[in-house]
DNA sequence: GGAAATTCAGAATACGTTTTCCGAAATTAG
DNA sequence: CTAATTTCGGAAAACGTATTCTGAATTTCC
């Protein structure tokens, strides 16, 4: 391995001279600092960063802790977060806790012992969770830390569902139903309230409360059909939910848009787009939150203080509520 | 942050000898490695990971790349490799390289420049690949490198397609046909090849190519039927074409698994417990896969030689081919 | 009881950088 | 032409640990 040492040999210059060269630091005359980028690239030079590490204070690392086994939601966060880290050079350490304290400690412990300069933390829902205890700086992205005083960047739940609401309305609907996920999810109780509260006289029916599986959304098309037949909307807590809806309506013999308009939320692609027909859902901008989280996080370690921010989802419009 | 120095003082010895009795080697005392460990815990002392780096030439890190952003392939992969490497006191850092050369490039400067102690290279498809150039252990999961000499875990496609086959054989099944995935996709030549040479005589038709969707399972539905009238199973691809078969099956009035039986490929859940009925399919074993590459690259840091590993999918029995 | 063998711990060095002074050389001002 | 600035680059001290070598203290053996 080639040293900063030989560089520095190659060039002509002492050691500290060349590490200022690369690292556009410290007086040199532009004629020095191109001969050493020059000898560093004739050698294959790759600094170490151990070394560097050592000696800045800083480890250009960040870890990324996730309850979620890196699944669909802290997945494009992680993949937006990184975007904007690996452009600042950041790499990123992937720590996933699998919803254990002891192994969220053992992963703090070991982020901790590598120095990273910062930690961003997520998980499965939006619903808060409470802060880690370390002295680096940490956002919580997707999932809040209950700790305002921390920085968070969070989805605007209520907002997603206000913006379907409206678009329902819009279109002229009036007698609308609205298919939750479980009651004790708060993401769900809080999409349901929003959606109830925007929606008015227009809901035919209190928010059914079930799970976020397709099975639950075929069902409930049984019970609503029941009580209310002539509703011209379902508006479903998720996705998925909705294309267990479309399904049984379909069945049902309902053409959808035109008797009935269903909406899902989260906007996922294996259940929003090979839903029959696709569906109108909004689109929850996970990357986009994950690129705030990360950006937030190199302006912490900048020894700036953003803001926390919440991001509002945007409406997708397909074919379940709008006819060709 | 508490310095080693600060535990050997404590503890009353010397820094090397703190170091020795942290790391349980060297020549010591019971009572003095002891003493050591008790100062430790007191001061509440976390390693630094940068001066170990540095001193002991491992980093207790390994790279992960993958062409996939972390998608429905690499991340079991991904989370089984990290369960044996992170019980291995190792970190692993991330990379996305998004199928972009340039991306993989600079990933494999940086994972370089931190001095990773190994790389696991991963990817979509379980296609081979060619191997990355770098002169630490590599270990390929799931997609394997062109290159033999390389050690590689990877799937055995054609002993997944001849499982079910024979499963299907094993209930009676003598006609069947095949519905495949995109013909340049080599993983699926190699299933649905496989597939034909276990049916012989049982094939009804050559396998179909077409695009891994529940569109397509839709529609060779359609195909099928209309040539083959008398079929009694049909093999998908993919749990996603098989979820789509079994969609337009139900549509058409026939009975599964009594009229058609139907298998799928990945045991991906939430399309074959999603599935009406559930599907029969393998499970890839990725966790599995993943679990060896961590293990191999172990054993390749640690000096030793591991073999390459191929992984035989395990059949999984819902409803879509046998009844109650 | 002395020599040989063994056990234990410390001193020193190395790992590869960054960064803070400081002084020499070059430039400008008077 | 000397003095005051400015520009540039080097020397050296960190950063925190692992490890090798060496010597002292203890034990064992005859």
């Amino acid at each position: 391995m080639v040293r900063i040492t030989d560089v520095a040999t190659l060039a002509g210059v002492s050691i500290g001279t060349a590490s200022k060269a690369l690292n556009n630091t410290g007086q040199l005359r532009a004629e020095t600092r191109q001969r050493v980028r020059d000898a560093a690239d004739k050698l294959g030079f790759i600094m170490d960063a151990r070394g560097r590490a050592l000696s800045s204070g800083r480890s250009f690392t960040v870890g990324m802790i996730t309850t979620d086994s890196f699944g669909r939601f802290s997945i494009p966060v992680m993949l937006g977060a990184e975007d904007v880290l690996s452009a600042g050079q950041m790499a990123v350490m992937m720590c996933d806790t699998r919803d254990d304290t002891v192994r969220e400690q053992h992963y703090i412990r070991s982020l901790s012992s590598r120095r990273v300069d910062g930690i961003i933390v997520t998980g499965r829902s939006s619903d808060s969770r409470s802060p880690i205890s370390v002295n680096i700086p940490v956002v919580y992205a997707f999932t809040p830390s209950t700790d305002p005083a921390d920085v968070s960047i969070s989805l605007d739940d209520a907002r997603g569902a206000e913006v379907l609401v409206d678009h329902l309305l819009s279109r002229g609907r009036h007698r609308v139903a609205y298919v939750s996920g479980p009651h004790h999810h708060a993401a769900a109780v809080l999409r349901a309230n929003a959606a109830a509260a925007r929606l008015g006289s227009a809901l035919v029916a209190p928010p059914l409360f079930g799970e976020w599986s397709e099975r639950w959304g075929r069902q409930s098309v049984d019970l609503l059909l029941r009580s209310h037949p002539d509703l011209d909307s379902i508006c479903a807590g998720s996705d998925q939910i909705a294309r267990g809806v479309c399904d049984r309506l379909r069945e049902l013999g309902r053409d959808i848009p035109n008797d009935v308009a269903v909406t899902g939320f989260d906007d996922w692609n294996v259940m929003a787009l090979a839903s029959r027909p696709p569906l109108t859902t909004v689109n929850l901008r996970l990357e986009d939150l994950g690129r705030f989280a990360g950006q937030a996080l190199l302006d912490l370690i900048a020894g700036n203080r953003p803001d926390s921010v919440t991001i509002a989802p945007t409406l997708v419009i397909r074919e379940s509520t709008v006819g060709y």
